[in-house]
DNA sequence: CCAAAAGTGTTCTCGATACACCCATGT
DNA sequence: ACATGGGTGTATCGAGAACACTTTTGG
């Protein structure tokens, strides 16, 4: 509510010379893996840190959030979206913090992390920052599995529509119904189905699907030009 | 659809040492007056140019927003919102721009400007950047309108409903129904009546109604600590 | 009495919800 | 045969869209 707030006191003249700052970058990486909701996390004493790093001249913001991705868990993002830059006062000298949510895949192993560990979103406290950036990233989260079709990003090549809902249930954090969940996907077109089925145990194998392309309403609350000029 | 994009190249390695970049800040200051939608721009030979600054040391990066805006316009806004942060390539040295959407009310007599004048949205060709920025906070904007109340935002502090619908229509474009205009806004329990109405020419007085504290959702997409740490 | 904006209800459609059983397989 | 997860349909409810007339005032 703070950022709805009224008219403001003027403030002195900022405007001359200065504008060199301090910028760094945080990224959120999220992952869903056997009912949990996974973030990678570096060590940092007794808490941990994000991911992060500096931009570099002349590359892009959100290419330098891939990198840093890249560097701390040698994994490839499925889907990265800016979140929010803050500038954080108690620091000196005075730093400018771009964060990133970025979604992979849950995967059956453990990814191949170099420096950084997934730990379950709820039992990793970070340090100041990072955790308000923690926290933001997963409303924002929960409020686009809503409304947008993120979730896919969480997803690999195929998978069964019982693993997407555990997805969605997971990081959402609340069950759905199997029927009407299965409704509003397949209406939505957002699917197709593959030639194969899963046969997994001893009950009946599931049809696999995969994500249709051109049907991802995700950015529609990101630039077209999203972090590049 | 770029930011959803896959998997990057890894690339250089870009956290040691750096970090200095030069951040300035673009606002669109949006405001609606006889059914045309407005934004402060400042006149730049051929074309115009948002307002714009530097942020300063300790001060948090919406604070000087908030400034930018006092010192083009001498007004003070009723919303402010982050939009998004870039880095512009084709400048030199790189900088890093942070873009903020910002509304008033929609006034009858011309807001006293000092260096930005309103106007027009669609007529109002801006530099590169600019552009991207203001065609990007018009989205968002629209977006909004559908699905929070920040078009209060734009309303002076009494208001007829009448008046309210023909915000909401020029802003996103398309004429509403009445009927249904009125049952939605009423239901929502946003506004409270005043004990006042307008006699405004040869027709019935208009009952007048005022926005009703605590009822902005609008922040649902804004972190809590708003730019500030 | 006429012009001009304010105000008011009903019907319909569609998307979301709640809810319980049969199907295919492995052991 | 039974245990296990995969797969399916129907009734209900509420939100949103379409739609036209009466009311109050000033001139």
């Amino acid at each position: 509510m703070a950022i709805s707030a009224g008219p403001t006191q003027p403030q002195k003249d900022l405007s001359p010379g200065g504008g060199a700052f301090l910028v760094d970058i945080r990224v959120v990486l999220i992952t869903v893996n056997a009912g949990q909701l996974l973030v990678a996390a570096l060590p940092s004493g007794e808490s941990w840190q994000l991911p992060r790093g500096y931009p570099f001249a002349n590359i892009p913001l959100d290419a330098a959030a891939r990198t840093i991705i890249f560097e701390s868990t040698n994994l490839h993002e499925q889907y990265l979206e800016q979140l929010y830059t803050l500038s954080v006062r108690d620091d000196e000298p005075c730093r400018i913090v771009v964060s990133y949510l970025a979604l992979v895949a849950s995967t059956a192993d453990t990814p191949p992390a170099t420096t950084a560990i997934w730990r379950e979103v709820k039992s990793t406290p970070l340090a100041d920052v990072d955790q308000m950036v923690l926290d933001y990233a997963i409303v924002r989260l929960r409020a686009k599995l809503g409304y947008t079709t993120i979730a896919f990003h969480l997803m690999p090549e195929t998978f069964s529509l019982s693993e997407l809902q555990a997805v969605y249930e997971t990081a959402i954090g609340v069950p759905l119904d199997k029927r009407n969940f299965r409704r509003r996907i397949t209406a939505s077109g957002m699917l197709e189905p593959t030639s194969e089925k899963r046969r997994d145990g001893s009950h009946r194998p599931a049809q696999l699907y995969r994500f249709r392309a051109g049907h991802d309403p995700a950015a529609f609350l990101t630039p077209q030009w999203a972090g590049e000029a």
